[in-house]
DNA sequence: TAATCATATTCATGACTTTGAATGTGATTG
DNA sequence: CAATCACATTCAAAGTCATGAATATGATTA
């Protein structure tokens, strides 16, 4: 890759490259949905699955991206893993998305669709 | 492209579409740098080049992308073309992010590089 | 320890993005 | 209209990302 740049007087952009790392694992509507849903609180992967509606392997693949940015985390419980969003000030930055889109802050229309956790079901 | 839902339960996710376009502009540091430019109002191209240190073909076609995603717009004068943020809502969006990652808003080190055009030097 | 459950990882292919180089275009001046 | 200035567009090679399919792993139970 050759250079971009005229000579040495151009400032470093290297400090937006945190900025960039976070815009990059928003560029995916899958993810946003997952963040979305992560909006009340921590949510096992199947009840993801459910409410989502991709497969396992796919949410999966997904939670990896956003959890190699840091934005979320795990927690592990018998057979569940649970995640968590790790600094709420991700939903400002979504949010000011959205306002400048004017779309609304939407994107979880959750269907009736059950998970079948334990957490969901407990003790039934 | 194969489809990844496994029915139609799914919540259709293309209303966040417009968020994910946003998100995809915004990375790339250069152009990230060019908002930032542009914060304290409107700049011609030749403004860019020399504050940002790009060769004029570069940045042109990084405010073409800012441009076909309606983030920016342009205005003739004569020989120069200015440019100007069309909604500073964008600029919630940029300070959340850097609030999010802990740096500092800045990415915008103006040089000492003086700009051309009869804008900045009137009348010499 | 074997089976099972929930979730993760790897891999390969196709799609999309980036960016330098070359060239094109519209406005202005002579 | 020819030259020039400021900027835009096109193109192609190289790189990065997306994603289905297959497989692996770690915890739990029998």
């Amino acid at each position: 890759m050759t250079l971009n740049v005229i000579d040495g007087t151009a400032p470093s952009l290297k400090p937006l490259d945190a900025q960039v790392q976070v815009f990059k694992t928003l560029t995916h509507p899958a993810r946003i949905a997952i963040l979305n849903l992560l909006r009340d609180g921590e949510h096992c992967v199947c009840h993801m699955e459910a409410f989502l509606g991709f497969r396992q392997a796919y949410i999966s693949q997904q939670l990896a991206v956003l959890r190699e940015a840091g934005l979320i985390q795990d927690r592990r419980d018998g057979w569940n893993i649970y995640y968590r969003v790790t600094n709420p000030q991700i939903y400002v930055v979504l949010d000011a998305a959205s306002q400048l889109t004017g779309q609304p802050t939407a994107g979880t229309a959750k269907p009736e669709t059950t998970c079948p956790c334990p957490h969901c079901n407990p003790k039934e």
